[in-house]
DNA sequence: CTTGAGTCTCCTGTTGCTGGAACCTTTATA
DNA sequence: TATAAAGGTTCCAGCAACAGGAGACTCAAG
């Protein structure tokens, strides 16, 4: 099939489908009399492999990864793990991040009158002038 | 001061200081006769403050404004509080994203043996094959 | 006087695509 | 059968927000 089909079927733009073969991600299967990229199912099922991993958060060398490991019919599934377990920690770590921003911004939000004077503990904050302690 | 105190001064690397200036976001107060950067207390001020905000999430384009209305004394801090609130409502959102991808991701693990066998639920997932249904 | 640190500009690379230009092939319709 | 639309192709540019490095300078200390 042509790469706009392919695309469909894996629910990725053709833009990103020419990309990944570009980078040697998810080669098509071959290439038409013409030049056009051709995918049979195998390579489609890579590609949605792929879209899902990256969903997931996995970067392309990630990717990479494990689309190997899922190729490779002698592969451990301890190896799956441990990325996934490496994932799932900088998952939290950047939660935990994003938690104290969202929480500390939304401190400060509370605090600030949000009317027409320019008092603004929200700017306050930012320029680090505790107003409470003048 | 030259741009290495500055930095110092406002945590920031050399490497971004410039890169501020370049981009008009913070400009130093002038230039010395050798061509070097200057920077009064002022300028390391907005530096900080521009630090504190891009830790807080803001993108550059977003610091601009806040940087004007920060500068700005006859600002409202409705405008302040707005641009604070659409930034938690990204936050949350984000942060429900990845609590998902983390939560399924930590599910589909758990459910890995992680051993020397190829079996793998992580794969599965990925590969969209439902193994409890076959 | 020399050495080392700091600064300058300019260029490239990063991540993962996305958009566009200019051109070619296939497919559907008149 | 002619033609137009849709879908391919390559290559080039650009996004965010810097980081790294080359090659040339200026400055302060010993």
């Amino acid at each position: 099939m042509k790469i706009g089909e392919a695309a469909r079927e894996s629910g990725l733009p053709v833009k990103t489908v020419r990309y990944y073969a570009d980078i040697g991600l998810v080669a098509p299967q071959g290439r038409s009399e013409s030049g056009y990229r051709d995918y049979d199912a195998a390579a489609v099922a890579k590609l949605r492999f792929v879209s899902r991993t990256r969903r997931f958060g996995f970067t392309i060398p990630e990717c990479r990864e494990l689309l190997s490991l899922y190729e490779n019919d002698g592969r451990e599934s301890a190896d799956v793990k441990r990325l996934a377990e490496t994932k799932i920690a900088a998952l939290n770590t950047r939660l935990a991040e994003l938690t104290d921003l969202r929480d500390e911004l939304a401190r400060v939000a509370m605090a600030c009158a949000g009317d027409a004077r320019p008092d603004c503990p929200i700017l306050d904050r930012f320029a680090a002038l505790d107003r409470t302690s003048p």
